[in-house]
Order: C-alpha cells, then sequence, then structure tokens
RNA sequence: GGGUGUGUAGCUCAGUUGGUCAGAGCGCUGUCCUCACACGACAGAGGUCAGAGGUUCGAGCCCUCUCACGCCCACCA
C-alpha cells in the first residue's frame, strides 16, 4: 500500500458513524457467520424511560469489549440487545409530563386504550433515541436478534410463565396486606420501595379507661381498625389476659379487642403490649393470619382505602378524612379523655414508593402472588430452594449448572436475601404492562388465554415488569418455542450489572430460568459499581448533574470514553467520571494514532500479516520489544479473559506508550541510518502495531479499525483472530540488557537536567565498566544526545558529573559547569541509600529462618541485588 | 439493631491467591515547539499503604480491635 495521508490529530467524528456501518454490513455482529463455542451476553435492556446515561456506557463497554474478545477468540459471540418496558417507571414518567401539561387525572380523563396509546408513543420514541446511543458507543450487538421486554414475542413467555406457575399452584390470588402507593395508584413489591429517615411521633395511650394495656403508635388513627393486643406469651404482666376479650370504644367507635400472645412481641419494648392492626400493617397481619390457623379469627378492618383516605368502618366522625386529619382527631380525643400518656419525636424508618415517591400505606386487597416456599409439583423443590441451589450446589447438584458472581462477596447478599424472601405480589394497576393472563365471567376463572364464547372479561392488572424482565436470558431466544437459538445459546455465558439491581433482576432471572427450563440464566455474572460525579455523588434530576455520554463522545471519542469509564475500576465499587478523565484517555487514542501515523509513513513498505519467523530482529531493541510484546499479549488475554478490564487497558497503555512509543520508537529513529537494520527493524514496527491493534480493539474499538484500515483494507479488524503469542519464548536476556541500557540513557538524560543542558546540546561522556552496552552507542548517542561516548577502563582526570549505574560508571564532561559540592552531595546521598539496602538485604541473608524458608527464586534476586548493591558502592567510593 | 464496602502520592484510583515493585492518570516543578504526536518529549518532587496490636523468615495484601466515611437490609410498634 502506499503511504497513507493520515491527518496529525485522531478526529473521531470523522470515522465513527462509517466504521460502525461497515461493522453492521459486515454481519459479524450476527453469531450465525461464526463459528466455535457459543459465547452469549444478554444485554440488560435499558428502561425506555428517556436517554441513556454513563451508567449504560460502562455497560456498554463492559459487555462490547467482553463480547468483541471472544468473537475474536474465537467463539460464536452472540450480544442480544434490547429495551425494557419499565412499567411503573415509564407510566410515572408519561403520567408526570401529562399532568404538567396541564391534565390533572389522565387515567380517568384519557381512559385505558387512549393512555396506554400515549405511552406507546412515548416509549417507542426513547427507544429509537436508546438503541442509537447504543449504536454510538460502539456496542456489537446482533441487531437481527432485538428484543423488547413489552413485544409479541416477550409476551407468549410471560403468559407461559404465568400459566404454568398458576397450575403449579404456585402463583395465587389472595386477599393480603401490600404496599400501595395513594399517588400511584398502585401496588409495590417489597423490593420496589426505598427507605427514608424521617421524624415522627410516637403516641403512647390507652384505648379507654376499663382497659388494662397501654400502646405505643405513630399512626393512632389506624388504631381505629385494632381487633386485637398482642402481648409476649412468656410476659407474666399479661398471662392472664391471653384469651381474654375486651370491648371497648376507642374515640366513639366501638372495637373488641382479642388478646394474643406472640413471639414478635418485645416485652421490654414501651409496655411490652402491642396493638394489633390486622389490615394496615404486614407484622399485624401475619399475627391475624396465625391466629385465625389456630383457629382464632380476631378479625380485620381496614380503616383506610385505597384513595388513602379514612373508610366508612373508622366510624362516621371519621369516615372521608385524610389519615392525618384523622390522626389529629384522634389525638385530641385521647388529650381530652385523659388517655394520652406520652408523646415523643422520634426517628422513624418509612418505605416510600421508589417511583412515585408517596409513602406507601399497607392495605389489605386481593392481588396475585408468586409463593416462593410452596414445592413445585413433581420437583420436591420451591422456588426459593432452585434460588439457593443456583448459587450454591448448583441447579439439581449439578456443578456446570452454577452461576458464580465476581466480586464473589455478593453471593453472600445474594443468599441472605433468597432466604428471607416473602411471596411476590405480582399484579399491578397501572396499565403499561403485560395484562394478567387470567378472564373471569360470573364465578368462573380461566388462567392462559381468552376463552371460546361472549361475556369474558381480562383481569384489569398488569404483572410486574421484573416478572418479564426475569425471563430474559431465554425469552430473548423464542421460548417457550424450542429454537435452535435456545439450544445454541442458553445458558448465558456471561451477564453484567449494577448491584442495585442484584435484587430486583439477578434473583428474579435466576428463579425464572431455574423455574422454566432448569437451567442457570448465566454462567457468570459480574458487578459492577455506581458512576457518580467528580464529588461523589449520585448523578439525578434534582442535582442537575448529568452528563449525556453522547456529547462525551462527540467531544472526545467513543474510544475515549469507553476506556475511560473502565480504566481505574473495580467490580463493585463505584467510580466516578469526570472530563479530565476522558481527556486523559482521548490524549492516548490520539498517541496509538500518531504512533501508527509515524510507522506507516516512514516504514519503506507496509507489510502486514507476517508470521513471527519471518522477523528477523538484528539488534537488542528488536529482540526487546517482541519479547515484551509477549508479554503483553499473555497480560491482556488473562485479563480480559478474567473480566480485568482495568488491567488489561493498563497494561496495553503502559506498553503503548513506553515500551513502543517512548522506547522502541525513538531507537528505530537512531537505528534507521543502517538500511540492514532498518529493513528489520520496519518489519518488526508493522509487525508489532498490527497485534498492538487488535489487542486494543475490544476496548477502543474505533480507532484500531480505522488505522487497521491503512495496514489491510481488505480484512475488517473485528474480525481479525487475536494473535496468541503465548507459545513464543520471552527474551529476558534482551529484556535483562534493555533495561540497563535505558538505565545508563535514563542517568545521562538525568545529569542533563540536572545541569540544565539544552536539548540540542551535545554532551561528551566517558563510560567506565560499561562494556555490556558497548554495542548500543548508537542508540545511547541518539537517545541521550550524546556526540562523544568513550569506553575507558579507568575514571577520567578531568572534572566530570559521574553517576553510578548497576556495574557502569558514567562520566559527563561539562568543562567549568560541574559543581563539585553538589557531585560529593549526591554522591554521599546515593552511598548512604546503598548502605541501607545492603544492611536491610545482609541481615535478611544473614537469618538462616528466612534463606531456608522463603522460596529459592527470592533468595536468589536478594543475592543477586546484594552483589549488585555491594559493586555499585564500590564504584561509587573511588 | 444486623450486614457490608471503602480508607494507598495534592486529586481520582489500580495493586490477581503475602516475597525487593509501593504504582498509574491528572495536577505540580524544571528544560525543550528535536523532522509521529505541544492531545508532545525529557527530567524531577511527592506516600509510616487510616490507627493500634497479632500471625509469619517476610504484610498494603491474612487475623483482632479502634477511628472515619459510604451503602444495603430490618416488623422495635
Amino acid at each position: 500500500m502506499g503511504k497513507p495521508e493520515m491527518p496529525k490529530a485522531y478526529e473521531a467524528k470523522l470515522y465513527e458513524d462509517a466504521i460502525y456501518e461497515a461493522w453492521e454490513k459486515s454481519g459479524f455482529f450476527n453469531p450465525d457467520k461464526l463459528k466455535g463455542e457459543p459465547f452469549t451476553i444478554m444485554m440488560p435492556p435499558p428502561n425506555v424511560t428517556g436517554i441513556l446515561h454513563l451508567g449504560h456506557a460502562l455497560e456498554n463497554t463492559l459487555m462490547d469489549s467482553m463480547i468483541r474478545y471472544q468473537r475474536m477468540r474465537g467463539r460464536k459471540a452472540l450480544l442480544v440487545p434490547g429495551t425494557d418496558h419499565a412499567a411503573v417507571p415509564t407510566q410515572a414518567r408519561v403520567e408526570k409530563m401529562l399532568m404538567e401539561e396541564g391534565m390533572r387525572f389522565p387515567r380517568q380523563e384519557l381512559g385505558r386504550e387512549k393512555l396506554v396509546e400515549r405511552i406507546r408513543a412515548f416509549a417507542d420514541a426513547s427507544r429509537e433515541t436508546i438503541l442509537s446511543q447504543i449504536k454510538k458507543m460502539g456496542t456489537s450487538c446482533d441487531w437481527s436478534r432485538l428484543a423488547y421486554t413489552f413485544d409479541e414475542a416477550r409476551n407468549k413467555a410471560v403468559n407461559e410463565l404465568f400459566t404454568r406457575m398458576y397450575h403449579d399452584g404456585l402463583i395465587y390470588r389472595g386477599y393480603r396486606v401490600v404496599n400501595w402507593s395513594v399517588k400511584g395508584q398502585c401496588t409495590c413489591s417489597d423490593d420496589e420501595l426505598e427507605y427514608v429517615d424521617r421524624k415522627a411521633k410516637l403516641y403512647t395511650f390507652k384505648y379507654s379507661a376499663d382497659v388494662p394495656f397501654t400502646i405505643a403508635s405513630t399512626r393512632p388513627e389506624t388504631k381505629l381498625g385494632d381487633t386485637a393486643v398482642a402481648v409476649h406469651p412468656t410476659d407474666e404482666r399479661y398471662k392472664d389476659f391471653v384469651g381474654k376479650t375486651f370491648e371497648v370504644n376507642f374515640c366513639g367507635v366501638p372495637l373488641r379487642l382479642h388478646v394474643i400472645a406472640d413471639e414478635h412481641v418485645d416485652p421490654a419494648f414501651g409496655t411490652g403490649a402491642l396493638g394489633v392492626t390486622p389490615a394496615h400493617s404486614a407484622v399485624d397481619f401475619a399475627m391475624y393470619e396465625k391466629q385465625k390457623a389456630m383457629g382464632n379469627d380476631i378479625g380485620i378492618i381496614p380503616v383506610i382505602g385505597a384513595d388513602g383516605k379514612m373508610t366508612a368502618q373508622a366510624g362516621k366522625d371519621f369516615a372521608g378524612l385524610t389519615s392525618e386529619e384523622a390522626r389529629e382527631n384522634v389525638v385530641a380525643q385521647l388529650r381530652a379523655a385523659g388517655l394520652l400518656v406520652q408523646e415523643e419525636e422520634i426517628e422513624q424508618n418509612v418505605g416510600t414508593s421508589d417511583r412515585f415517591g408517596d409513602v406507601v400505606e399497607a392495605i389489605p386487597m386481593t392481588q396475585w402472588w408468586l409463593d416462593v416456599q410452596k414445592p413445585i409439583p413433581g420437583r420436591g423443590k420451591s422456588l426459593r430452594d432452585l434460588m439457593r441451589d443456583a448459587l450454591t450446589t448448583g441447579l439439581s447438584g449439578d456443578e456446570k449448572q452454577r452461576v458464580t458472581i465476581n466480586p464473589e462477596r455478593f453471593v453472600k447478599l445474594y443468599l441472605d436475601r433468597v432466604e428471607h424472601l416473602r411471596d411476590w405480589c405480582l399484579s399491578r394497576q397501572i396499565w403499561w404492562g403485560h395484562r394478567v393472563p387470567v378472564w373471569y365471567k360470573g364465578e368462573e376463572m380461566v388462567v392462559g388465554q381468552i376463552p371460546e364464547g361472549d361475556g369474558w372479561v381480562q383481569d384489569e392488572d398488569t404483572l410486574d415488569t421484573w416478572f418479564s424482565s426475569g425471563s430474559w436470558t431465554f425469552s430473548t431466544l423464542g421460548w417457550p418455542e424450542q429454537t435452535d437459538d435456545l439450544q445454541t445459546f442458553h445458558p448465558t455465558s456471561w451477564m453484567q450489572m449494577g448491584y442495585e439491581i442484584l435484587y430486583l433482576w439477578l434473583m428474579r432471572m435466576v428463579l425464572m430460568s431455574a423455574y422454566a427450563l432448569d437451567e442457570i440464566p448465566f454462567h457468570e455474572v459480574y458487578i459492577h459499581g455506581m458512576v457518580q460525579d467528580k464529588n461523589g455523588r449520585k448523578f439525578s434530576k434534582s442535582l442537575n448533574n448529568g452528563i449525556d455520554p453522547i456529547d462525551i463522545i462527540e467531544k472526545y471519542s467513543a474510544d475515549a470514553l469507553r476506556f475511560s469509564v473502565v480504566t481505574g475500576v473495580s467490580p463493585g465499587n463505584d467510580s466516578r467520571f469526570y472530563e479530565e478523565k476522558v481527556e486523559a484517555a482521548q490524549r492516548l487514542v490520539n498517541k496509538l494514532w500518531n504512533i501508527s501515523r509515524f510507522i506507516l509513513t516512514s516504514v519503506e513498505t507496509v507489510s502486514h500479516g507476517r508470521a513471527f519467523k519471518e522477523l528477523k530482529p538484528s539488534t537488542l531493541a528488536d529482540r526487546w520489544i517482541l519479547s515484551r510484546l509477549t508479554r503483553l499479549e499473555e497480560d491482556v488475554a488473562a485479563h480480559m479473559g478474567a473480566a480485568e478490564f482495568s488491567q488489561a487497558s493498563e497494561k496495553l497503555r503502559e506498553f503503548t506508550w513506553n515500551d513502543f512509543a517512548d522506547w522502541y520508537l525513538e531507537i528505530s529513529k537512531a537505528q534507521r541510518v543502517d538500511p540492514k537494520i532498518k529493513a528489520s527493524t520496519d518489519a518488526i514496527l508493522v509487525y508489532v502495531l498490527e497485534h498492538l491493534l487488535t489487542y486494543w480493539h475490544p476496548i477502543m474499538p474505533f480507532v484500531t479499525e480505522q488505522i487497521w484500515k491503512y495496514l489491510d483494507d481488505q480484512e475488517l479488524l473485528i474480525a481479525h483472530a487475536w494473535p496468541v503469542m503465548r507459545l513464543i519464548d520471552l527474551d529476558l536476556d534482551a529484556e535483562a540488557e534493555m533495561a540497563r541500557l535505558q538505565e545508563v540513557i535514563g542517568a545521562m538524560r538525568n545529569i542533563r537536567s540536572q545541569y540544565s543542558v539544552a536539548p540540542k546540546q551535545k554532551i561528551s561522556v566517558v563510560l567506565v565498566g560499561g562494556n555490556e552496552v558497548e554495542s548500543h552507542r548508537a542508540v545511547i548517542e541518539s537517545l541521550a544526545g550524546v556526540e562523544s561516548l568513550t569506553f575507558e577502563t579507568q575514571s577520567p582526570k578531568d572534572e566530570n558529573a559521574s553517576v553510578v549505574v548497576g556495574q557502569t560508571q558514567i562520566f559527563v564532561s561539562l568543562g567549568g559547569l560541574v559543581d563539585h559540592e553538589k557531585e560529593l552531595a549526591k554522591s554521599k546521598a546515593q552511598a548512604k541509600e546503598l548502605e541501607k539496602y545492603i544492611r536491610s538485604l545482609t541481615s535478611k541473608l544473614e537469618n538462616e529462618e528466612f534463606t531456608s524458608k522463603a522460596p529459592e527464586q527470592v533468595v536468589a534476586t536478594m543475592e543477586h541485588n546484594l552483589a549488585e548493591a555491594k559493586g555499585k558502592l564500590e564504584k561509587l567510593c573511588t
């Protein structure tokens, strides 16, 4: 190929879109074109609630780096893209927008169909944006398999799952206390609550003058629905009352209070008596059920309705009041009657709806539930058992059916959560989502699909959005059909997600997959932390600190963004994002560009694709860089394989900038006056460059692909096989010799710098005992700016600045510039250091316990270092 | 209340099973627009690896405790 015209700086904007298009056209995003063992990643589908943020940039980089690496390693690599309809968040978002536009009650004003249409329009637009953003980031996913949690295919999977679970008796309809968002008019699962601390008043009072119990509550208005008083079974104070019933008049409302014993009650708290409100407390409801199971129906009286207001059952004084109003009223009455014993301010932890934002009410309702504890017919295990097995023994004890999590500590969190898992409330009262596949006609109920005949009405509720995303790893592959994809790609290989959805999503995917397929959803999970802003704060609308990844891509490059979000980041830990990081990354991208530019324009012929054996390393530097490259490949492959992206990119940066650019390229310049050396070096330059581009490609796909074009205008880098160097021996001699040479050059440069010798001014140097670098005269002269380099056996007589490196004494002639005091001080300091070093080494080596117990290699290195240090000290003193 | 994470150069963070390696980027200081790159080159300063004990021949890495900050969970009404 001819000499390419490469601009001085890499301008990503000019190339990225075209490159992505070329990749897409090439067909390599689709595994059907690939051979080898399958390697599958399912993209965690972003919510269609808006645009992508930096967390998605991180996720896309992780997934894409992994999938590109695996593809280059010859795997049949599949990354399935998709989006999530995100039921509650999306509906909440659109309703909020409508209300901002002036609508007061979107649901009532538009009705189900029209509101769903509005949400769909919003979601579709949002989805388009998201998909284009994914492309901007360079994600190499298979667009032919694009999925959406709310499309036809996924609806089939959801209905099938629901139906099977129902017939297995796992899904049931039950009247129980739920978390109710009054604002959203919708249930929330336990996982959808966000707990916030707030101040509250704790009231201590008696129901009436003639009951012996004093109770406490922050919600005295709910006490209108009390049906029992609970005490600890061993509490002597109340022992005689258990089993009795008290008729009381509480603020004008007649209550029948059963005295029950329950282990849950802490006898040391307050008076040890707890007012039981089955309708408005999950704990109390549990007591109610327990009593009922023992034949003691204490009753349940809902006094707060779905609208958040007091019900008729709360009594005519209170019906229709808000709970705050009712509370004031109750407290006032108690106070007037002299029943109020105490009021105190306390810190309280309340659950709020993560999407609607209001404090949720506990209200009893009929909802659909998933039983996680009941044995699955024919399998003898509950869903909870399966979830546990998948992380511990493997499903059915099969080690291959075991999910591993990186970092491992999340396994414990997961398992703890599994043990405390309660039944999952599946039904939601919003309209955006998969509708519960149940139809009613009178007393009849049919689950699965709409029966023949007229008069069937479908359940009004929709399903929790996680019910559909739980099946993501296999619904995307065509389940419930037994497709080839399902055969080939499931269980998936690798999954990455943020720790914030460990409970919400990871657990549900394991549950669904284990239930439906008796398979784990993925073999390995990589947990990443949250991307925060420069000050360690969350990105949020209220702080207005949001950063659009697309803006960053446009200002710098997708590669720089990708590099900056994974570098210096470890799994499970949060990271901070700030532009300086991207700037640094962009400098690296540009450096790689200029390295390439130099090579491609300075070598005689660009002949890529040579075998290692064809290379004719003729100099130390040649041997050294090839050894370093071999080492690099080993390191990068090991790190990429282990999903250690940060370490992989650090190694690559180090090699690229230090070894290759600062040393090898500079040396190659110094040596190219010799045509024979230049020929062999040219070949090596190109060889290293093409390897380096390959190794960089998973992390920085665009710039590497663009440069690759100048090397090879036929094949795309995306499809290039990862060149394994592992079988080539490291050249340890060359590495050691080169290290010495680098030290010698560094020492000379140091002297130049100390005496402020201008770069253009050449220096004269005498080396004593520098035999081992004698053959590298040209390199030393060029890189250290030396014009006269002589090798002697005796120290020169005239004035010099000097320094000792290894076995070599370096004397730089500086004429009258030499500062004797400075030189003396310098060597004294150096001698002192050395003596200290020698002492510490000697004491260790004289310690027999050390020499006998430490590995040979460690001892040998120390002995070597000691000898060297001694020699150095000797030279220094002459 | 329980659990868990973090604390390493001025800043942001790496540090893979304990072994001469205390590192990177940014920032800072000094010198240079040297024919790939000033988005650059060269040199340099800067750390008792939060603190105290312990295990070990050897600890930033393991154990115990303390301090600081963060996160998650929990039915103290």
